[in-house]
RNA sequence: GCGGGAGUCGCCCAGCCUGGUCAAAGGCGUAGGGCUUAGGACCCUAUAUCUCAGGAUUUCGUGGGUUCGAAUCCCACCUCCCGCACCA
């Protein structure tokens, strides 16, 4: 039988639909609030976002059959500035971009041309991405849908920007990013050539020296090294610049006066200076020390001011540079001797000076120098100490006592901020080159506060994450979080109410969004309209503040609405479960629990957490430039939404990568035929009494039941899934083994009831494929609106079935080991069981120590048998004994506490009954069952005194 | 540098949280067999080493430790991957 996989998968979306299944309002049952990260639509989605959203729906179905109303809703996130981008790429007729557009998403002809709107291309993915959900079967209550820049939700971010600015959450202050001096914008990776990232370095830092009404400053990483400082070096051909720079006036090289008009600083150039007029001058250090400057080749003027101090004990170039000068008889520079001030295990008392001689550096254009400066640098900053030269500083660990002059020198002024493009040069789009500007008058969410710190700490204690190990790496960012800038000067998005300049930044306006499910089925359907939505009206539905008479009056809507919305509002918050992947745990995770608890009561902040990794394409990242993509709905096309939904659940568990390739699918596309296939074979027979193996096999579809239950609530989808359709298959085949054997054609029932349980547990995970068997099944209703099945230890002795089943096994299996050792053609089989009733005391007295007492030594064990008059005949027999430990020793723990728990079976009429039929199956020969005490027995080789418990002899002729 | 994660029997990968059912699941590959005119698909068996009576030995990155018992817990080390911000 073939599957048409999307013929079934419609039917079932068309009917969830006619019945509204998903549409979810308050009632009287317990709920869920199953949330996802919204998409942000520039692209289809491909297989890699359906897997966050198919693991939500999984739990979201998994909930509702457990009783509950599970609200799961989606909107899509139009804010940002990608798409901005895209739309002047695709006008400029970038070829990049349209090949991917056509042949990779096959985007009609006539809707790229409408492309050079930005929100055209987010209404085209937006479309095309909610198709692909509904296509997957996401039981998404559409009725909420919204998108981030429609009125409605944009008076909700400006409730929430104005709430957290009045609780004192935000901050304004001054802050560089990489930018396009022609654009005159901010540029991110999506704006430059070649998709590079402006990466700035803080680190750098400028330096102020005078002379007289001049400033000279010099940039460095290294603030520390100002104690070691001789000289300064400037380049003897550049001609510098004199610059007034806000009131003072500094000599600077020309390139450095160009990025500090990107600075806010009022920037001039009123004049020439040779290097020639400032070489031989002596300038003065923070301390009044004088400071002669001196030439050096390697001063290159376009590198931070143009201006380099110089550390020759601490700093390659620098030292090899005064050398340089001392083999030239430089009159000033034989003066000078370096000063060391930092003490580095490994190195004497000049590093600068012991690398240079270790590297063999001729000059000071040697390239080596690089690496004796990188490798010096990271030694002396990791291990090395400032020595009594660094006053104060005295004895602080280099990494430390740096942060800590930095801060000194920066309160006497004579330290500033000296951002620089680390990875420069960037290219814009454009084709200009990029600068670090600095944006004053930027404002901040102000996540370095301690105390907002410390709330969100609580939220993260108290809340469930999983995987759980991810919670000591949530509080290791709120640990590093300081200021982030939440607002930008372009893209789409909400003004900020209170700067209209600015808009308020995408991450920051996607943080207590999930509030606004609740709102806005409202809007949408025109019970209230985006004007009502003022800020008393938020206040008192959200944060209950206020009462219901201003509320009404500010937003002109009746009390009685108000007060739905807020009972809507309060039925569902807060949210019980927000699934993400991977990449947003360090942002937008972390800033949605610090808002939440920056701007709810605690009652209100998130439940839990579940993040999952990404997909891998056959072992391989997915990207454009590989080719690699699938959409989503290409892949629904080709394969099914349930077993693509299964692929990307069974490859791995949350937090790993999961792989996802064709074998997997065409395995899983095989699995669920046969399993719909053996679902319309199957009768709701009655079922006769139960033999053994019956009673087995609906012990272990008890305990299936168990763990893939616990499995769901812990969200080990794939454990979960795995259990359902492969382990419990090879409960089920030796069931079939043993039901074949015996010739049985009465199990039809059985196995019915087996099925149905199988199929219902599968059903949130493949949930159309499953509404089919359920049918076939000949089940009233929809497997989806069934209850999940419950885990009853009933009225089957499940000890005593489970047991002797493994017995059974046991058996089976010693006996074919025996055979393929000995490669003996069997004529017959006799099997000996125990009788001895010392055996068995000694047996359970052991199997006690064993499990009760959590002991295994032989010696230990025998102590205790002889201690008890019981059964101190065991010294009699220690060989007994030693292969008991073992035998016991290779059991389950499960099995061990049963046979602990039950009364000893009978072990003979068991076997008698039940060996008969499969070892003839298994064999082809007839298998006879002593007892060790049977007068008749038949024992030529005097196998039968081997006998123990659970562990019959055999022999085989 | 800071932080997170991984190293398992030819390959991929499960097991680790909660130590004993672990010589270790599943898939691929390989070998043999079945079914087929043939191919494919499918099914069965085997796949660390030794062993002609159900057994033994050495294994889970390396080295230690805890324990009666360690792939699993602890410590150290080696190797590899990922993130570090105004970007969704």
């Amino acid at each position: 039988m073939t599957i048409n996989w999307n013929e079934i998968e419609t039917k079932w979306q068309n009917k969830w639909a006619e019945s509204k299944d998903f549409e979810t309002n308050p009632n009287e049952k317990p709920k869920k609030f199953i949330t996802v990260a919204y998409p942000y639509p520039n692209s289809p989605q491909h297989i890699g976002h359906g897997r966050t959203y198919t693991l939500a729906d999984v739990h979201a179905r998994f909930y509702r059959m457990q009783g509950y109303n599970v609200l799961f809703p989606m909107g899509f996130h139009y804010t940002g500035t990608p798409v901005l981008g895209m739309a002047k790429r695709i006008e400029k007729g970038e070829k990049e971009i349209l090949d991917g557009l056509r042949n990779i998403y096959h985007v009609p002809e006539e809707d790229i041309k409408t492309f050079v709107e930005p929100i055209k291309i987010a209404d085209y993915f937006h479309e095309e991405i909610k198709s692909g959900m509904i296509e997957m079967g996401y039981s998404i209550d559409w009725r909420r849908e919204f998108t981030t820049i429609v009125p409605g939700y944009q008076k909700f971010i400006e409730w929430q920007i104005t709430t957290l600015k009045e609780n004192g959450r935000i901050i304004q202050g001054s802050h560089p990013v990489g930018w396009c001096p022609k654009d005159q914008n901010p540029v991110s990776q999506h704006d430059t050539m070649g998709d590079v990232e402006p990466k700035i370095d803080e680190k750098n830092f400028l330096i102020k020296f005078k002379l007289g009404e001049f400033i000279f400053p010099v940039t460095t990483l290294r603030p520390e090294t100002i104690f070691g400082i001789t000289n300064l070096w400037v380049n003897p051909n550049t001609i510098y610049k004199k610059v007034t720079v806000d009131n003072e006036t500094w000599i600077i090289s020309e390139q450095c006066a160009h990025k500090i008009e990107f600075f806010e600083k009022h920037v001039k150039v009123i004049g020439d200076i040779p290097s020639s007029e400032i070489i031989g001058q002596y300038v003065i250090n923070h301390d009044g020390r004088e400071i002669p400057v001196l030439p050096a080749d390697f001063v290159e003027p376009g590198m931070g001011t143009g201006l380099v101090m110089s550390v020759p004990a601490h700093a390659p170039k620098d030292y090899q540079a005064l050398m340089d000068l001392k083999a030239g008889n430089h009159e000033l520079a034989s003066k000078i001797e370096p000063i060391p001030i930092i003490v580095t295990e490994g190195y004497d008392e000049y590093p600068a000076k012991q690398i240079c001689e270790k590297l063999r550096v001729s000059n000071q254009t040697d390239e080596k120098l690089e690496e004796a400066t990188k490798e010096l640098y990271l030694k002396e900053f990791t291990d090395g100490k400032l020595n009594e030269k660094c006053g104060e500083f005295n004895n602080e660990n280099v990494q430390f006592g740096r942060d800590k002059i930095r801060a000194w020198l920066q309160e006497n002024n004579t330290l500033e901020k000296f951002p620089v493009l680390e990875n420069s040069p960037v290219h814009c789009r454009c084709g200009a080159e990029c600068v670090v500007k600095i944006l004053n008058n930027q404002w901040f969410l102000n996540y370095g506060d301690e105390e907002w710190k410390e709330l969100a700490r609580n939220c993260f204690n108290e809340m469930n994450i999983l995987p759980s190990n991810l919670r000591t790496e949530f509080k290791k960012v709120i640990e590093w979080l300081h200021e982030r800038a939440c607002a930008r000067q372009q893209g789409l998005g909400t003004k900020l109410p209170w700067d209209k300049d600015w808009i308020v930044e995408s991450l920051s306006d996607s943080v207590i969004y999930t509030a606004y499910y609740t709102i806005s089925r409202f809007v949408n359907d025109g019970t209230v309209t985006p004007e009502n939505l003022t800020r008393e009206f938020f206040d008192y539905i959200l944060l209950d503040k206020g009462d219901v008479k201003l509320a009404a009056s500010t937003s002109k809507l009746s009390k009685d609405i108000i007060n739905t919305m807020k009972k809507e509002f309060q039925y569902f918050y807060p949210v019980d479960s927000r699934h993400s992947g991977r990449d947003l745990v360090q942002n937008h995770l972390s800033f949605f629990v610090l808002n939440h608890v920056a701007i709810f009561e605690k009652k209100l902040w998130p439940q839990e957490i579940v993040v999952n990794g990404s997909v891998m394409m056959d072992g391989a990242k997915m990207s454009k430039s590989m080719g690699n993509i699938i959409p989503l709905r290409t892949a629904i096309k080709d394969h099914g939404a349930d077993p693509i939904r299964l692929a990307i659940i069974s490859s791995a568990e949350l937090l790993q990568d999961a792989d996802f390739n064709m074998e997997s699918v065409y395995g899983i596309q095989n699995k669920l035929e046969s399993l719909l296939e053996e679902c319309s074979r199957l009768k709701n027979e009655p079922i006769s009494e139960l033999q053994a193996e019956d009673r087995w096999i609906l012990s272990k579809l008890q305990s299936m039941i168990g763990t893939v239950t616990e499995s769901l609530e812990k969200m080990r989808l794939r454990e979960g899934l795995h259990e359902i359709l492969f382990s419990f298959e090879s409960d089920l085949s030796w069931y079939n083994k043993r039901v074949e054997a015996k010739g049985r054609k009465d199990v039809s029932g059985i196995l019915y009831k087996i099925n149905s349980a199988r199929v219902a547990m599968l059903s949130p995970f493949a949930p159309h494929i499953s509404e089919e068997m359920w049918e076939k099944l000949g089940e009233d209703d929809q497997v989806s609106k069934s209850a999940w099945p419950v885990h009853s230890k009933d009225e089957i002795d499940a000890a005593t079935a489970i047991q002797s089943e493994s017995l059974l096994k046991n058996t089976i299996d010693d006996i074919a080991n025996i055979l393929k050792v000995t490669k003996i053609d069997p004529k017959k089989i006799v099997i000996y069981v125990n009788s001895n009733s010392m055996k068995s005391k000694v047996y359970r007295k052991i199997l006690g120590i064993m499990v009760v007492g959590g002991q295994n030594n032989m010696g230990v064990v025998m102590k205790e048998l002889i201690a008890d008059p019981e059964t101190i005949e065991a010294k009699k027999m220690p060989d007994y004994i030693q292969k008991v430990i073992k035998d016991l020793h290779s059991e389950s723990e499960e099995i061990k506490n049963m046979k602990l728990e039950s009364d000893l079976f009978d072990e003979k009429e068991f076997l008698s009954s039940e060996l008969a039929s499969i070892g003839k199956k298994e064999f082809g020969v007839d298998v006879t069952v002593y007892s060790e005490s049977d007068s008749d027995i038949y024992d030529p080789k005097g196998k039968a005194r081997h006998a123990r418990p659970f562990k019959p002899a055999i022999l085989i002729e």
